[in-house]
DNA sequence: GTTCTTCTGTATCGATCACTACAGAAAGAG
DNA sequence: CTCTTTCTGTAGTGATCGATACAGAAGAAC
């Protein structure tokens, strides 16, 4: 029926996520995207709609990635504390890989925007809330199943390891080593709740 | 000799330091800065140079107020856990202020800047790191005094609570209330590590 | 081939960016 | 008063922002 694009959607995507993750939403300017992304603005906006679709659009192919070592230690093991063991572990190597931008995405895109952007960072920190109830929820397994100190206050915990999760992103952005996350990591692990039996 | 500035230079310099504070230095316009100071650009650039040094001066001027809680607390308090301890709760109750745009600063001003502002992002890491530094140094004199156990690793344990306060600051941007940020700050504080006797 | 549709590249839109030229106004020196 | 100096407001600098108008090119239907 009509022309076909000349290059490939989800290669440009992945492109739009590095760029997006290392400058952030507004720092990252539409002519650093094309350029990137190796096309021109009116196949940007052809594909992708406008700036913030494709921010949206970078945003899930992130989660669905770079970002999905939560989602999946969440679901996977077998109790809260185990769970959020193997998140911190694992973000201390994710967040430091060489292989992309430092740090995650989610706490990082939306920090230094203004009002404009009001919408993209609500997306961002509406993400965030979703990521420490998902955690909540895993802690609050093991409260209902004993592994858990009676009374203990399961959305207080969750609020801690999502602020130890922000704050080791930090770190990486600043440079800090694996190494040096993982200790980080381990010394969050030691806030954990002691159970009377066992 | 000459006609006088018709503004107060610090008011003026306070109202940046809010501006800044809330937007971060990129995202903070010189007519959004013009219209919080209550002065016209030529006025901003002749009394303090440029955006980049008028940020400059904003940031010390956050120090000496604002953020100075942080190296009070480490200067009054006698150990190093002590010093942490407090820098945490006054953190929680600080960064979740209504008078003033949540979180820290020094935190939160340089995240999504673009390779132009890189000084400013410079500006701000190594003010980071001084903190870090800072409070390892505490920890330093609690080991060397036997109130940590021997052996214990003061730079991990520094950046721990670095990246806890980092946490904070997310949180309180975030929308946390300081009962929220008092809680997460009592959690971290159980990481010390145990010392042997007492 | 012709037609239709959609993509691509050039070149640009108005708005905003940080910043400043210029002229008038204000205040002390004489 | 005049002179000198510095500040203030108006207005506008070139550059870049996100987003597009337009025309030509590409490919399938016929």
């Amino acid at each position: 029926m009509a022309r076909q694009r000349a290059f490939d959607r989800d290669t440009a995507l992945h492109s739009a996520v590095l760029a997006f993750w290392r400058h952030g939403y507004e720092a990252t300017s539409v002519a650093e995207l094309t350029a990137a992304m190796g096309i021109r603005p009116p196949s940007l906006y052809a594909a992708f709609g406008d700036k913030r679709r494709l921010f949206e659009e970078a945003l899930g192919l992130y989660q669905e990635t770079y970002g999905a070592f939560t989602a999946r230690a969440l679901a996977e093991e077998p109790t809260g504390r185990q769970a959020i063991e193997r998140v911190l572990r694992e973000a201390a190597t994710e967040f430091s890989a060489p292989e992309h931008p430092p740090g995650c995405m989610v706490v990082s895109a939306g920090v230094n925007c203004g009002p404009e952007s009001a919408e993209v960072q609500e997306l961002l920190r509406r993400q965030r809330e979703r990521t420490k109830a998902a955690i909540q929820a895993r802690f609050d397994d093991d409260a209902a199943a004993g592994r858990l100190p009676p009374g203990t206050d399961t959305a207080a915990l969750a609020t801690y390891y999502a602020a130890v999760l922000q704050g080791m992103s930090n770190q990486a952005r600043d440079g800090a080593s694996p190494e040096a996350l993982t200790e980080l990591a381990a010394l969050a692990m030691r806030a954990w709740p002691a159970t009377a039996a066992a």
